[in-house]
DNA sequence: AGAGTTTTAATTGTCTTACAATTAAAAAGG
DNA sequence: CCTTTTTAATTGTAAGACAATTAAAACTCT
């Protein structure tokens, strides 16, 4: 592992890549302790907070954790699927905050993702993950329920359709697009009304995936979509029309 | 934003937390230059080799990047869809590798993923990625091909499907699932025979995109699924068999 | 006065040195 | 042999210095 000290790029980010690269290509196992950074220092040619500056690069994607003391050091770090998770949610929430997705396009993409799981899961039908739905819808339907826990529970039962593909590549793939719209959902006030409907929605969706007919819930899936997408455009012209 | 002093997290950690809060709730809006590092030293009270590591934190995460001169300075990055493609790649990579995911269920994870995508794209049918449809699989007939390049263009055929359902954040989102099969993909080698079976799959997707039949692409998705899968299994019982 | 050149100041990038905090192993003592 | 203390290795943090870069300000010449 070598680096350019004539090159315009940071001597730290060179570093950090060069590790990571050790690291995807599975020259560096999980568990492997890297260099101290004093020997690091050496190895690169730089100052220790230069290779500080890289280590510390290749901590915030949880590629390496660290550890004082005697025995301590870099190691590498298993990646595990809830880490995954976390960068996912930040990742996918920042890219719709910061890019001008329209609400459509964002729930496009969220419900054809669902759409595909719930099959799957119409076709597992796990026990636990079916009990979680219910429990939260039945959660929804209590009156004095707060928009914010609304929510929530909007979220907890979409993560149990998802996870009841029982496949967990799906699952992660999906907290993104699940979670991330959570802010735009909340955006949304929810009239009594409409906590009716999606609940009824909801309901049907259990159904489907406890008699095993996906196509039930596909069919309820694009409903909610529908009326989502409805009930966004509805506050959005509310707003432009009180700011105008 | 404060800090604890006493915490025993790092302080470049709690720097990088508070400042990417900061970035995610909307204080420190795309384009904004942060404090200068000597700025922020004294804001947090620490040294500016502490700071200089909780940027680079951030800076691995795309969510800043940083200008030397008079007018430099660290801003809030605006996270592109390319970055996001980018990161979503490595980190879908890794996890597959880092965690003993059986081919068959990551596998399944992206095809029933592309299918929705196919669902989609069928009903856009847009010129341009069918072009490249096309094209990539007039590349896979080409006798001459090494593997590597029919991966390659394996990959490009897939993209161009997923693309092609005009959704950006869909597109971000498979990103990973795609890509981070080639590694998995690329050890299987094709024969001339199995080379035949995909092209033909992939002429059946492309005609059903180009006539809007969506059922049709889901079908020889699920073929080309099976058939993956089945090559997949032979190659690591072949394996299994040598080593044994 | 205007255009081109030089200087200057601000900022990040890097290095050096030093010390504090932590931790496990080694040494010492009962 | 067990407990306690010391020690050494390692990361975490600090302070100060200089290099590199960059845009703006000052200056010079026509």
């Amino acid at each position: 592992m070598k680096i350019d000290h004539t090159s315009d790029k940071d001597l730290s980010a060179q570093i950090a890549t060069a590790i990571r690269d050790a690291i995807i290509s599975g020259q560096l196992p999980v568990d492997e302790r890297l260099p101290s950074e004093a020997e690091l220092s050496e190895q690169f040619d730089v100052s220790r907070p230069t290779v500080r500056e890289a280590l510390k690069r290749l901590a915030a994607q949880s590629l390496i954790r660290t550890q004082r003391g005697a025995t301590g050091g870099a190691f590498v770090n298993r990646l595990t699927f809830e880490d995954a998770y976390r960068q996912q949610i930040t990742t996918s929430t920042l890219l719709l905050s910061m890019n001008a997705v329209s609400f459509e396009t964002a729930c496009e993409a969220r419900y054809a993702l669902e759409r595909a799981c719930a099959a799957l899961s119409a076709g597992r039908r796990e026990a636990d993950h079916l009990a979680t739905m219910r429990a939260e819808i039945h959660r929804q339907t209590q009156p004095g329920l707060s928009d914010e826990a609304f929510c929530a529970s909007d979220v907890a039962f979409h993560r149990a359709l998802v996870d009841g593909a029982v496949n967990p590549v799906l699952s992660y793939q999906l907290a993104g697009a699940v979670e991330a719209m959570q802010p735009l959902m909340n955006m949304i006030t929810f009239s009594a009304r409409s906590r009716e409907e999606i609940i009824a929605l909801h309901t049907r969706i259990a159904d489907a995936i406890e008699n095993q007919t996906p196509e039930n819930a596909d069919a309820a899936l694009i409903e909610l979509q529908n009326y989502t997408v409805r009930l966004a455009n509805a506050v959005i012209a509310e707003r432009a029309a009180q700011s105008g």
